[in-house]
DNA sequence: TGATAGC
C-alpha cells in the first residue's frame, strides 16, 4: 500500500468517524447532518482498507488481518497474561512497559489462534523483544526438541538475537537455545533438542537438511532484518527454502527497520494473511542523530580526516565503517600502527575472532571499530554516540544505498538518545550520493568544520 | 561489495 492509499484510507476513516459522531449527536433535522454511510460506501472503505485498519495514532499503520476484530493495544505487560516466569524475564531486563511498538504488536503476536505480521520499525524501538517474546510464550519446555526458529543476516546479530532469548527466558525452567551459526557443525544423526533455534540461513539450512530438526513442528518462525533476507542474492534462496517448508499453521513473522515498495510488496506475496504494522516514512526522521559531512580530496586525506576525528571518537565508542574488507583491515592496521587504538570486524576474521571482538565491543573494553557493512544492521552497543562512514554506502552498482545509511546510522542515537554521524565525501559522485541520500530523507546533512565542531562536540555530550 | 555453508 502506497503512502497515497493511506493518507485517503486515514481520509476515509476519519469521515466515518464523523458520521458515527452525527449519528449519536445530530438529528436529520439539524444543519450539517450528514447521512451515516450507506452500504456501498461501507463496502468501498473496506476495499480501500482492504480488510485494513489505520489506527488513530499518527506514527503507526496497522493493517488488521481481519478488520472487523477490534484493534487492541496494552498498557502493560501485565495485560499480556504471560506466564510468570516470563513475566519476571521481561522485568529484569528492565522493561517496565511496552514500548509504542509493542503495545499493538504484542496483542496481535500473541493471538490464539497465532496470526502472521510483517513489523517494520526503525531500529531500538523494541523489535527484538517483541518476537523473543512471541517465541518464548509458544514453545513447550517439555518438549525437547526446536519448535521456533529465527533466522538472522549475520553471525553478530544472531548471536545478540539468542543472548536476548536467554536472557528473557532465563527463568523458563529447561529452556534452551541452540545456534545454526558458521562454526557449530552438526554431527551426523544427532538432533537438536533446544526449544528455540537462531541462526544464519547457511547453517540452519544445513542443520535442516542433516534433519536435525523437523521444520513441520515448528511452530513460529522469525525472519529478522527481512529485508535484506528476501532480497539479497545468496540470502534470498536459502531463507525462502526454508520458509517453504513450513506448515501452514506456523506463526510467521518478519521484521525490519526498512522495506522498499517492491520488497515489502514481495513479503505480502509470502506470508499468508499477515496483520502488517508500519512506522510511516516521514517518521523515520532520524532527528536526534545530527549528521555531516567532511570533504576529502582523496584517500591520504581521508586518513588524516579520521584521525583528526580520533579524540572525539574516543569520547564515547564510535563505529567506523567502510565499504570493503580490504579498506577496513587497511585502515584498521594503519591506525593501528600509528598507535591509535581500534579493534578491527569484519568478515575475513574467524567466527571465535568476530565473537570476542564484538564481546570486547559491547563491555567498552573497544572504544573504536572499524568494520564493514557486517555490522551495518541490529548490532545493538547502547554508548555508540559517534558513526563515521569513511566510505559512503553504495550496492553492487554504486548507487546509494539508503536502506543501509539508514541502518549504519542508526547504530547510534539508540532509544531516544542523542547521537552524531559523520559522512567522508572524496568526490563529485560521493557528493552526488550523499545529496540522493539526503533527498531520500528529506534531510539536511551539513559541512563539518571549525564554526560548529564544537556544537558536534557538545551533542556527543547529551544524552 | 557485503553477508551467508561446508565439502
Amino acid at each position: 500500500m502506497t503512502d497515497e492509499n493511506w493518507a485517503e484510507a486515514a481520509d476515509l476513516q476519519e469521515n466515518l468517524a464523523k458520521k458515527v459522531d452525527n449519528i449519536s449527536l445530530k438529528k436529520e433535522t439539524d444543519e450539517n447532518y450528514e447521512k451515516p454511510l450507506s452500504k456501498e460506501e461501507t463496502s468501498l472503505l473496506k476495499k480501500m482498507l482492504h480488510n485494513k485498519l489505520v489506527q488513530n495514532n499518527q506514527e503507526l499503520q496497522v493493517q488488521q488481518r481481519d478488520p472487523t476484530s477490534p484493534l487492541y493495544s496494552v498498557k502493560s505487560f501485565e495485560e499480556l497474561h504471560l506466564k510468570k516466569e516470563l513475566l519476571d524475564g521481561i522485568f529484569s531486563m528492565g522493561f517496565n512497559r511496552p514500548s509504542k511498538i509493542q503495545e499493538t504488536a504484542l496483542p496481535l503476536l500473541l493471538a490464539n489462534p497465532p496470526e502472521n505480521m510483517i513489523a517494520q520499525s526503525q531500529s531500538g524501538t523494541g523489535k527484538t523483544a517483541a518476537f523473543v517474546l512471541t517465541m518464548l510464550s509458544r514453545c513447550d519446555i517439555s518438549k525437547p526438541y526446536p519448535q521456533c526458529l529465527c533466522l538472522s543476516p549475520t553471525y553478530e546479530l544472531a548471536l545478540q538475537t539468542g543472548k536476548v532469548v536467554e536472557v528473557m527466558g532465563k527463568f523458563l525452567k529447561g529452556l534452551k537455545v541452540g545456534y545454526a551459526v558458521r562454526g557449530n557443525r552438526i554431527q551426523r544423526n544427532t538432533s537438536i533438542t533446544t526449544q528455540i533455534v537462531i541462526g544464519t540461513p547457511g547453517t540452519m539450512l544445513d542443520w535442516s537438511r542433516h534433519r536435525a530438526f523437523d521444520l513441520r513442528k515448528i511452530e513460529v518462525f522469525v525472519l529478522d532484518e527481512a529485508d535484506v533476507m528476501i532480497d539479497t542474492q545468496g540470502f534470498k534462496d536459502q531463507s525462502i527454502r526454508i520458509q517453504r517448508q513450513l506448515t501452514e499453521r506456523c506463526q510467521m513473522l518478519f521484521f525490519s527497520a526498512t522495506y522498499d515498495e517492491p520488497v515489502i510488496k514481495f513479503a505480502q506475496q509470502i506470508v499468508r494473511q499477515p496483520n502488517v504494522i508500519r512506522l510511516r516514512r516521514d517518521e523515520e526522521t532520524l532527528d536526534n542523530i545530527k549528521q555531516y559531512f567532511v570533504r576529502c580530496s582523496n584517500m591520504d586525506q581521508k586518513y588524516e580526516a579520521i584521525t583528526n576525528l580520533y579524540g572525539v571518537l574516543s569520547v564515547g565508542q564510535a563505529i567506523i565503517f567502510c565499504h570493503t574488507r580490504r579498506t577496513a583491515s587497511w585502515l584498521a592496521k594503519k591506525m593501528c600502527e600509528d598507535k591509535f587504538v581500534v579493534a578491527l570486524l569484519s568478515g575475513e576474521l574467524d567466527v571465535s575472532q568476530r565473537a570476542s571482538i564484538l564481546k570486547r565491543f559491547k563491555e567498552a573494553q573497544e572504544r573504536v571499530l572499524v568494520t564493514t557493512n557486517v555490522c551495518s544492521r541490529g548490532i545493538d552497543v547502547e554508548q555508540v554516540t559517534l558513526v563515521v562512514n569513511f566510505d559512503l554506502p553504495v550496492d553492487m552498482h554504486g548507487r546509494p544505498d539508503c536502506e543501509t545509511y539508514l541502518h549504519r546510522i542508526g547504530r547510534t542515537g539508540r532509544f531516544g538518545k542523542s547521537g552524531v554521524a559523520i559522512n567522508f565525501v572524496m568526490n563529485d559522485r560521493d557528493m552526488r550520493v550523499l545529496q540522493d541520500i539526503e533527498q531520500h530523507f528529506g534531510i539536511k546533512v551539513g559541512s563539518l568544520d571549525t564554526d560548529n565542531f564544537n556544537e558536534m562536540e557538545e551533542k556527543l555530550g547529551d544524552d
